[in-house]
DNA sequence: GTCTATACTTCGATAGAC
DNA sequence: GTCTATCGAAGTATAGAC
């Protein structure tokens, strides 16, 4: 046993707290509204000490968006790589919705607090925001040019469709509910792909 | 002329001018990071003048995304009540964005700052939306038992998905943009109905 | 209906001891 | 690395004159 090792209930360092303990109450209450002192408080430290973690609460808050889009662009890159072009877009459906909920709390504020950033920081996130959403739609041309993907709507459109249904769907879904993520991931993809009156068996026959 | 007439340059009265005002200042700045000061500045009275008008800053964010509410299912359920069930989710999807584009500062604030709403209220408006997703659950519900939607999925997720793809477009939707609100209604009426793979022509062939 | 003045609260961040 | 103490700024709302 390491002789620095904690003894603290949740054996985790205050360090490794921070962010994620950041994350939920900014979903929960909004950047604006969550007080330093009240997020030191959760940590059990006091306010000043807060201080010998982070920079300051805007850093905090760059720090959460930023690393939401880093994790969920690398995983979607990986797993789409090796994936033939017809099943492309499932996986990324699949990838995407693991990531988000898995991040939940991140990705929630990054949607919803970015307007909270200083100017410079706010346009680096949304660097990285374009910059994944054209990896979702390249992959969306070249299924189009694959011709398993209609050719009537512009990618981009497409594109902004896909992630309004994939990146909303964090707020409404529960995951001690009757649906698992995989089982979110396969009504979405039915959805996306084949559309409400597309694909599957109809009532009157 | 009647003699109360003002000879403002907007022509509109203060009171009838704090809540759009308001609407776009909490959209574009947060509930929490818009002061009463400087949304007393814009409509161009001090800060102690705008309690003539208002009772406090939570009234005004509860009456906004309140109204929202009423609004746009007033809307969608008078234009559907009329449709042909093959016609009625066609007719959901247009009206919805119409009223969500043309009330888009409140649809905004009230997705997005509903959060910042005492528990009481937050709980009527949230009554509220429910009701809204339930009427538009039920047309789902009437279009599978007519056939015309698939059963295979529960009309839950898919009023999910629907209110996903509407809902979240106009954070992105951009009025002096290439698409007009009713191609932007084809568009997202063509991906929910018939899904990315369905309908349209193919690139190679 | 609009003003000035201000009471009261809370916040982010820092200083400096230990 | 954690504490106590506090500075300076900003916020909501009210009081009371006009």
């Amino acid at each position: 046993m390491p002789r620095e090792r904690k003894t603290v209930v949740s054996d985790v360092a205050i360090g490794d707290r921070v962010i994620p303990v950041a994350a939920a109450m900014f979903r929960r209450l909004g950047y604006a509204r969550t007080s330093t002192r009240e997020l030191a408080t959760r940590l059990g430290i006091q306010s000043g000490s807060l201080y010998h973690y982070i920079n300051g609460k805007d850093d905090l808050l760059y720090q959460i968006c930023s690393s939401a889009l880093t994790h969920i662009e690398e995983a979607v890159r990986k797993a789409t790589a090796a994936a033939p072009v017809e099943r492309k877009l499932e996986v990324v459906i699949k990838r995407h919705l693991i990531s988000a909920l898995t991040d939940s709390d991140s990705h929630a504020t990054m949607l919803v607090e970015l307007k909270a950033l200083s100017a410079e920081r706010k346009a680096a996130v949304i660097r990285q925001r374009d910059q994944y959403e054209e990896l979702i739609r390249t992959i969306i041309e070249e299924s189009q040019a694959a011709g398993v993907v209609r050719a009537d709507i512009e990618a981009k459109y497409l594109t902004l469709g896909l992630l309004n249904l994939l990146n909303w769907s964090i707020f409404w879904f529960d995951p001690d509910g009757p649906l698992t993520e995989d089982e979110l991931a396969r009504v979405l993809a039915a959805v996306f792909l084949d559309g409400a009156r597309g694909g599957g068996a109809r009532a009157s026959g």
